[in-house]
DNA sequence: CTTGACCCTGGAATTAGTTCCACCCTTTAC
DNA sequence: GTAAAGGGTGGAACTAATTCCAGGGTCAAG
């Protein structure tokens, strides 16, 4: 039943993972993916772990790391080592990105849901005049608790002028 | 109690935004926001409903919107026509990366906690051989149903270039 | 031995969003 | 009037992730 292959070139896993190999020669670069053991002819060898890896790295992109920030992450992993506490605070740091991303996605999600129902709402009943609210609702969401701040990085626009024109 | 101006300064709009003119600027540019009123002196003169504008803008990037993207669809919803099919396809499409995005980042958000709790018991312990599992678990996540898929241009990669080495 | 399918490499290029730069203008306070 | 603060402009630069490129192997099939 197992149908898993323990190692895979980098085509198949690039195949697999949903990526192009210089994606993996590019995360490998990064840090984030182990240097694969090569066979005689220089080709990479991955173990089966590393489409594990590969995926929890999109996850990881996804939710808003970046490649650097996930070497640091992982660099501590994969040597067994105690997180040093800037790592804890990093990956701290995006749990709660993370939390703030989820409310703001499935608002939207929610606006996104309801602006589809009414363009078709519309479009159906087709009264001419109607000029459709259309993503009019997008606009009104509560604009409550959140309201700016951005993945990584924050707001380090004016900062950084500031303090250059100090 | 309405203490909200009805116009703002671009300086001030960047302020309650949490980003900086320049980006308003460049999002002028891109044409998702409307070029404002300009006052005699050439200021920027914008309406409170810009603020709620930007927001939607951050709002819809941090779900992966791309500019270009959101322009497509503010224009439809600016000038109140109907919504183009390309345009009602794009949102849909959105809505289900959106849904997709959902469910993987509550997938990380736990694993991101198991880890973090890991982490802070190994150290409390501090048990010196233990060598903590740490993101271990992350590797372990279901990886069920998702797998590729990117956020707004998928997979693109090896297509282009099976279709140029054809 | 040639062809086609893969793989390798380092560095350049691209894409998107954002920021920086240089230079000029206006308004307010001293 | 002059400095400080805030605006404006076009275009360059930067960052991150990804892709493209050019030149060069490996290998099985025909």
């Amino acid at each position: 039943m197992s149908s898993e292959k323990s190692f895979y070139s980098s085509g198949e896993l690039a195949e697999l993972a949903g990526l192009s190999t210089d994606t993996l020669r590019h995360y490998e670069r990064k840090g984030v993916l182990a240097r694969p053991l090569r066979k005689a002819n220089d080709y990479r060898q991955y173990p089966a772990s590393a489409l594990q890896r590969v995926r929890l790295i999109r996850r990881a992109i996804a939710v808003g790391f970046t490649l650097d920030e996930l070497a640091s992450v992982l660099k501590v992993r994969d040597s067994g080592g105690a997180p040093c506490m800037e790592v804890r605070a990093l990956a701290e740091a995006k749990l709660s990105d993370i939390e703030t991303r989820l409310r703001e996605m499935s608002e939207l999600r929610k606006e996104l849901r309801a602006v589809l129902k009414d363009w078709d709402t519309r479009l159906e009943q087709r009264a001419p005049g109607q000029r459709a609210h259309l993503l009019e609702s997008l606009n009104a969401g509560r604009n409550g608790g959140l309201g700016n701040r951005r993945q990584g990085s924050v707001n380090l626009a004016k900062k950084k002028r500031e303090m250059r024109s100090k």
